[in-house]
DNA sequence: ATTAAAAGTTTCCAATTGGAAACCTTTGTT
DNA sequence: AACAAAGGTTTCCAATTGGAAACTTTTAAT
């Protein structure tokens, strides 16, 4: 070992060490999905491409199917491969809810942008939504491209903007209209009408 | 939930679209993870339990590898089962957007909703955004809790509307007000006002 | 209850995987 | 350059998978 930062794997390291092993059944997960959409093992076959006999086989633990296999049933079932051997991890239902009267939100403001967080109240959720009244009336009046993790929807409540995306033409947005785009691409909203405009947005956490 | 937005799985369905297939290559995969811990064939086969044979031959794609084997192979590399075959997924950047004009989305209609869903285009995203018009004018119109996995957020639009939440007291909503909860919670809206009330949705998917 | 059809399991066997060892290739040393 | 050692590939074969068909169980209908 020369002089890495991190200790680097070695034979004897993980000789000792087990990790706890992924003691899912690819057969009954396989089994279950299966059933969620109501198929028999003919109709499963025909959409994978799979005899019977080795869903059978498969779903009752029998045999381990190649990769090869795992990747047509995917296809087959429409899912992801993970998904074959992984739980859906079951809904963590917090069985809360938190309602925001119209202009009770948290404010927060910028020189672009007066924001009003909704459902503060609620720490850990997926998405984060906020109401916001559109200032900016120029790309320039933000410097440079908006950017960060996750994806953004966004739905214009009044007024008229331009949507400014990277690798895209401006678009012009009228009330009504919405737009869904990954947030990693650059992006910015200008106001193009005399008033400022509202848009409410919901991002991913 | 009884009144499904997204149509279930049937078998003429899936013979004719195509799933993109995972054309990622499992060996390419494993062989650079094994360079990426400085393994050699034979480390690697004492890490895992595999012969070396074998190894070389899943990294040259000669043969798929059976789950079991994957499962050792996870294990002994000390990784997740989908980091075999899933690329080191780089911040996801679709770098992709989706613009739908008002009233220009898919419909979708139930006894109780109206639905134009939002932002189609985009198949693989986090979260799905709809406009509904609620008809609905009582509990009743549902017969049951609707109830469902994920978290749920929404925007009145137009109209009145109450909020019936199962733990909670029914809520009144106005134009502006929002409310955010886990969908797993019996959730209903229905219609208040003399006319049909308009809906934001957003749900993680 | 009886029968027919559908769904699921097991058997049998050809095709493929996985391991041991032989066989190449590359790297490093003199 | 020649050699040795390490790393990697290919061969050969026993073990296992995957498909076709036989067989058993379940469901539905009379």
């Amino acid at each position: 070992m020369t002089t890495d930062i991190y200790p680097s794997m070695t034979v004897a390291d993980n000789e000792q060490k087990e990790r706890p092993v992924e003691k899912m059944q690819l057969g009954k997960q396989v089994k279950a999905i299966r059933k969620q959409n109501n198929l028999t093992l003919e109709e499963a076959g025909k959409l994978t491409g799979l005899a019977r006999s080795t869903l059978s086989k498969i779903e009752n633990e029998q045999i381990s199917p190649t990769f090869a296999v795992m990747q047509k049933l995917a296809a087959g079932l429409n899912i992801d491969i993970p998904q074959l051997f992984t739980k859906p991890e079951k809904a963590q239902a917090t069985g809360r809810r938190d309602i925001t009267k119209s202009g009770q939100g948290v404010p927060h403001l910028t020189p672009t942008y007066e924001h009003e967080l909704l459902s503060t109240q609620l720490s850990q959720k997926k998405m984060m939504p906020y109401r916001s009244r559109v200032h900016a009336r120029s790309f320039d009046d933000y410097g440079d491209w908006v950017r960060h993790e996750g994806e953004e929807f966004l739905l214009v409540l009044e007024g008229e903007v331009e949507l400014y995306t990277e690798f895209y033409e401006p678009t012009k947005l009228t009330v009504g209209d919405s737009a869904y785009y990954d947030a990693m691409m650059g992006h910015v909203v200008i106001s193009t009408s005399s008033e400022d405009a509202l848009i409410l947005w919901v991002t991913t956490s």
